[in-house]
DNA sequence: GCCTTTTCGTAGCGTGCGCTATAAATAAGG
DNA sequence: CCTTATTTATAGCGCACGCTACGAAAAGGC
């Protein structure tokens, strides 16, 4: 639905991106399993009906969670390795910037990396998982190939990071931050050795 | 109970590895919260009463299943970490027999790090938990101590392949084995560049 | 002013969850 | 054989879950 558009009916008293925001921060803290309908009620101001009406399921929530969290990863974080003027400074950049930005979020981790083991067997979202460890990987590929052109060692320079990425994640979840700085301090030195081989 | 002690009252019809293993097999597919105590009854042969008599709870079992699923992971793994003429060749070897032991356990990953981000908020699961990523570290930690006597190195290295690990294991739950394969490929191709360094 | 359309609020449906009260079964000790 | 100790089986409790039926409220269209 537009913006601003004249409709007809009873106007909503909710702003759809501030629900979908706040249902993210749960989805986020709680996982999905986690996130209670009455929780959401609650946390949206919103009685179960208007959520139904507007998201159709709990699922379709999360989906539009996933894609506003997508959209917030790729401008405050892979925009780092996008940068035209990158090289391996650019990718140290984007270790060194990932774990305040982990810390900032409050150690949940990852939306997206959380969904991963806990609330399988749905296709519809391991699908969406998949695509968005896809476009990690990509974004690390396609900074490597800026600077080597060996294809293969790009594709396994990334595959390592990308794991890193992920390890990262899980550790900013599970630990008060201590292995993650270690983790970043571990990237970075390797990323250095690479910068100077 | 001590096995084959003479008991007083009506013996059990179960054998108590025998059915942890079972559960583990069951936490390790379906997760924690995706295991209900209906499918515990008809995978043990058991019924609840017999199960909470035995274990307590739920979350008893689940512990009882992590011991079992950590001797199993140290004897198959963590075990060629710790040969005495190990060096980087035992630890590409660790690596290079991660993925098929994934693979044979029917890509559901790692029990314990799928417990890191569907379950928490449990402080008894949270430490349990922070435990094996320690134990894995310091399998590594050890290995590379073996080689190189400056520790930061080592630390730093122990970090970015702990994070591997993790990230290696994540993989292995959400894709059909392709993307674990070329992380491992990332891992040995840099174990390599710092054997020959 | 009334009709249509959309959202809102109350109330609650049906289901599956973790767990348990109760009592029958089965062993050893005396 | 009776008591004691333990495990078994039947049945179901209490609760929280995702979701929805229903009718009132609030806007535009004619």
């Amino acid at each position: 639905m537009a913006v601003g558009q004249k409709t007809r009916g009873r106007p909503r008293k909710f702003d759809e991106d501030e629900v979908v925001d706040r249902a993210l921060q749960l989805f986020w803290e709680k996982g999905y399993r986690g996130t209670t309908t009455r929780a959401l009620e609650s946390a949206l101001d919103m009685t179960a009906p208007s959520i139904y009406n507007a998201f159709g399921s709990k699922q379709g929530l999360l989906l539009r969670a996933i894609d506003r969290y997508e959209s917030q990863v790729d401008n405050d974080l892979l925009g780092i390795l996008q940068r035209q003027d990158g090289g391996i400074e650019a990718i140290i950049e984007f270790f060194e910037e990932l774990t305040p930005w982990l810390e900032r979020n409050g150690g949940r981790g990852c939306l997206v990396v959380n969904l991963m083991t806990g609330d399988m067997g749905d296709e519809v979202l391991n699908t969406r998982v998949r695509r968005y460890r896809t476009m990690i990987k990509e974004s690390l590929r396609d900074a490597l190939a800026a600077i080597w052109s060996d294809e293969e060692l790009v594709e396994r320079r990334a595959s390592l990071l990308l794991a890193a990425v992920l390890g990262l994640h899980l550790a900013a979840r599970t630990d008060d931050g201590e292995e993650g700085v270690a983790i970043v301090a571990g990237v970075a030195s390797q990323l250095s050795d690479w910068n100077t081989a």
